[in-house]
DNA sequence: AGGCCCTTAAACAAAG
DNA sequence: GCTTTGTTTAAGGGCC
């Protein structure tokens, strides 16, 4: 078991050098894991990418069902569609991203789903009407202002020849200096004049039309999100080409991208976004660039780009820059957005400095949108990056619509994310969930929220954290402190004192909505800390562990297995902010730990001391109980991977659900019902905890084919050592790995005594 | 009630 | 002399 817990530890090693982040990352790198296999079988699909099919294909199959709901040929009722049929097609679809027939698609949503679906589709159905006959209004009105021009050209014409100009000025009344000029100039200026005229109202008309379709399109978008809408109808060009000939578009993107046309720069966006990305807000989203967009248009139009007096190129130009480093600072600036910009196209310039490679260079050609010019070299690509690609009005417009497509895929990966965090939730596979809520990609939300929150908190006081912050955390972050609070028997034992003391102490509180939505009940300290190390990081509650096992999961997960004293307090500090004060307090009780218990051997240095944990101490620590405990029990205990609960915890487990064990028979593969039994014990609640649990937890709605066989071990309860050995958990597969400590003895120890064939 | 565990506090000593 | 590190004792609370 040494070798166990040692090849562990240097596996997961390097994440911890990094700490706190590195937990973080590594659970995301877990769910990430999914989507980069993906990824790998596609070649270039993004997970993104996949992750839009996937909708894709969900929500047409929702569709097609909800056709055939509306019609009559589906009438399921509710509760069937509730019940276990469920189950495994949540979990294939999950794993599968394939097409999801209508069946499954009945089976995966509930009644009220359906119909709210039914519903939404209706009301989109309705809305897309309502859009299109506003579109062909105004493409009518369009059309009529094109007859009316044609009509005006040819009055114009005529009024050159007849002295009155009757026709002109019955037309354009409104316009009477200009007629009076028409009427002066040569037949090409007056030419020109009027279709100045005659263009504005058109462009006019056609900014509406794009605006309308923005409108659209972000509607349609926002439907999207919701899972409502597909893509693939929302692709801008597609609308924006209904509503607009194409020779207007590719006028209006002309205008933009300076050489492309507006397909090209399209396509070219969408292949370098992999699908049809919603662009529609990219022209005109944002004030500036439909100022610009206006104006620049207006002037080509008006055949006087040429005329445009260079500082009047240059002030648009500034303003063009002006805008970018606005929308940088304030669109992206937002804090999950940053990251991304930084590294996204406009740091582009960075990697210029790079030799070798180039982010918009590639296979020889530039990948600049729109562009793919042949490149032989570096140093070619380089000359003709400068040439073509020089800071202008083009390259600029370019760039901003580039940002905007960056924005948007981050928008939606951040709800994807966030859909993918609740269904991983609401299928009980322990997301990790207080980051992606709260915020869609950065953690720093998470942490200022919940540093706002232990702000909140009075400092000085003797133990704030545990009385003060136990009552939001166990709701807002969910399965953090739930799973926390899981064990909090023996450890949290004192605190709850604390709370006990209180008539209405949070304390009991906490523990029991900890129980009542105990679904990843007891887990271990590494998981615990490696789903919430963000949490405990920023949130000032106290861990749910002793200092023992604190310590020693401290040392163990150093490099070398060994730290010295002022590293475990780092340790301490850098993981929770619990640990951040009262400095004194708990850094003496550290010491007192080292000191009092034989686990932790010091052993001398060539710097110093240095501490490390000797395993064979630590399970001899406290085995009494455990021993003293029937066969059974202890059996149940390491079967179900109760591993991860601590000494005094199990014990407290097996004595005090001896009873209840034994009574309601343990062998039931629903560890879920046992474990919270299990916890349950001792509290008022046990029924409802077990009722629950039993619901929840028996069957098996996240199980994947493969892991089905383990859900005793890997649902509710994976423990170190059940992930070490099996490795099946879905769970072990999205956080697994970087607190790879056995947090307790006993787990092992269990692991060593009973092996769980006995259960099995 | 007693034992065990955990935490907190504190005294003390040695080393840096 | 001060701080850090390490040891030890005591007390209190929870749990069984």
């Amino acid at each position: 078991m040494m070798v166990e817990s040692a090849s562990e530890t240097t596996r997961t090693t390097p994440s911890n050098q990094n700490g706190v982040s590195s937990l973080s990352s590594h659970s995301d790198g877990g769910g990430g894991r999914e989507g980069g296999s993906n990824g790998d079988t596609n070649g270039e699909i993004s997970p993104v990418d996949l992750l839009h099919l996937q909708q894709q294909q969900a929500l047409q199959a929702a569709r097609q069902f909800l056709l055939q709901q509306a019609s009559g040929l589906n009438s399921p009722s509710s509760n069937e569609v509730k019940q276990s049929p469920v189950q495994v097609p949540v979990s294939m679809a999950m794993l599968t991203p394939q097409m999801i027939s209508p069946q499954q698609m009945q089976q995966i949503l509930s009644p009220a789903q359906l119909q709210a679906l039914l519903q939404q589709q209706q009301a989109i159905m309705l809305q897309q009407e309502y859009y299109k006959k506003q579109q062909e209004q105004l493409h009518l009105q369009l059309l009529t202002q094109q007859q009316q021009q044609q009509a005006g050209k040819q009055a114009a014409k005529e009024s050159l020849h007849s002295p009155g100009v009757p026709g002109l000025r019955g037309r354009k009344r409104s316009n009477t200096a200009e007629d009076l000029e028409a009427r002066r100039c040569s037949p090409y200026w007056l030419e020109w004049v009027w279709q100045q005229q005659i263009g504005n109202k058109q462009l006019a008309f056609q900014q509406q039309l794009i605006q309308m379709q923005q409108l659209q399109q972000q509607h349609i978008l926002n439907l999207q999100r919701q899972g409502l809408v597909s893509l693939q109808p929302t692709n801008p060009m597609q609308s924006l080409q209904q509503a607009m000939c194409p020779g207007d578009l590719q006028q209006l993107w002309k205008e933009v991208s300076g050489v492309q046309s507006a397909e090209e720069a399209l396509k070219q966006q969408q292949q370098q976004t992999g699908e049809g990305l919603d662009l529609s807000t990219n022209s005109t989203s944002s004030s500036f660039p439909k100022a610009n967009t206006h104006s620049t248009l207006h002037s080509l139009h008006n055949g006087q780009s040429n005329h445009t007096p260079k500082r009047d190129r240059y002030r648009d130009r500034a303003r063009l820059f002006e805008w970018i480093s606005s929308f940088s600072k304030a669109d992206l600036g937002d804090e999950h957005l940053m990251p991304y910009t930084k590294g996204g196209p406009l740091s582009s310039s960075h990697h210029e400095e790079h030799a070798g490679s180039h982010p918009l260079y590639g296979h020889g050609e530039c990948k600049w949108p729109g562009c793919e010019a042949l490149c032989d070299d570096m140093g070619q690509f380089i000359k003709h990056l400068n040439n073509e690609h020089a800071l202008d009005d083009r390259s600029t417009a370019q760039c901003r619509v580039q940002m905007q497509v960056v924005q948007q895929l981050e928008i939606q990966l951040s709800k994807e994310s966030e859909r993918l965090q609740a269904m991983m939730t609401h299928l009980h596979m322990r997301p990790s969930e207080p980051k992606p809520f709260n915020q869609p990609l950065n953690l720093a939300s998470s942490g200022s929220l919940l540093k706002r929150e232990s702000e909140a908190y009075p400092e000085g006081l003797p133990h704030p954290p545990t009385s003060a912050a136990a009552p939001i955390t166990p709701v807002r972050q969910g399965p953090s402190v739930i799973s926390s609070s899981s064990l909090h028997s023996h450890s949290h034992s004192h605190s709850h004192s604390h709370s006990h003391s209180h008539p209405h102490g949070v304390g009991p509180i906490r523990r029991r909505i900890a129980d009542k939505f105990c679904t990843p009940i007891a887990s271990g300290i590494r998981e615990e800390l490696a789903q919430n190390c963000e949490f405990y990081k920023n949130a000032d509650v106290r861990p749910p562990f002793t200092y023992a096992s604190l310590i020693r999961h401290a040392i163990l997960e150093a490099p070398d297995m060994q730290l010295t004293l002022n590293e475990i307090y780092n340790w301490f500090t850098r993981m929770f902010a619990y640990f951040r004060r009262n400095t004194a307090t708990w850094k003496n009780a550290v010491r007192h730990n080292l000191s009092l218990h034989k686990c932790f051997v010091r052993v001398e240095n060539v710097k110093g001391a240095v501490w490390t944990v000797d395993e064979v101490e630590y399970q001899k620590r406290r085995p009494p109980k455990m021993t003293g405990s029937p066969t059974l029990v202890k059996n149940m205990i390491s079967g179900l991977g109760f591993g991860s609960l601590n000494a005094s915890y199990q014990a407290a487990l097996a004595e005090s659900s001896l009873t209840l064990l034994n009574s309601q028979g343990l062998v039931n593969p629903s560890s879920a019902a046992s474990l919270n039994m299990l916890h349950g014990m001792g509290h008022n609640d046990v029924s409802s905890t077990v009722e629950q649990v039993n619901s929840n937890g028996s069957c098996s709605p996240t199980l994947s084919p493969q892991q089905y066989g383990h859900q005793v071990h890997v649902k509710e309860e994976p423990t170190e050592v059940e992930e070490d050995r099996r490795s099946v958990s879905l769970m072990a597969t999205i956080t697994h790995g970087n607190m790879a400590l056995p947090s307790d003895r006993d787990d092992r120890d269990l692991e060593d005594e009973l092996p769980t064939d006995e259960l099995e």
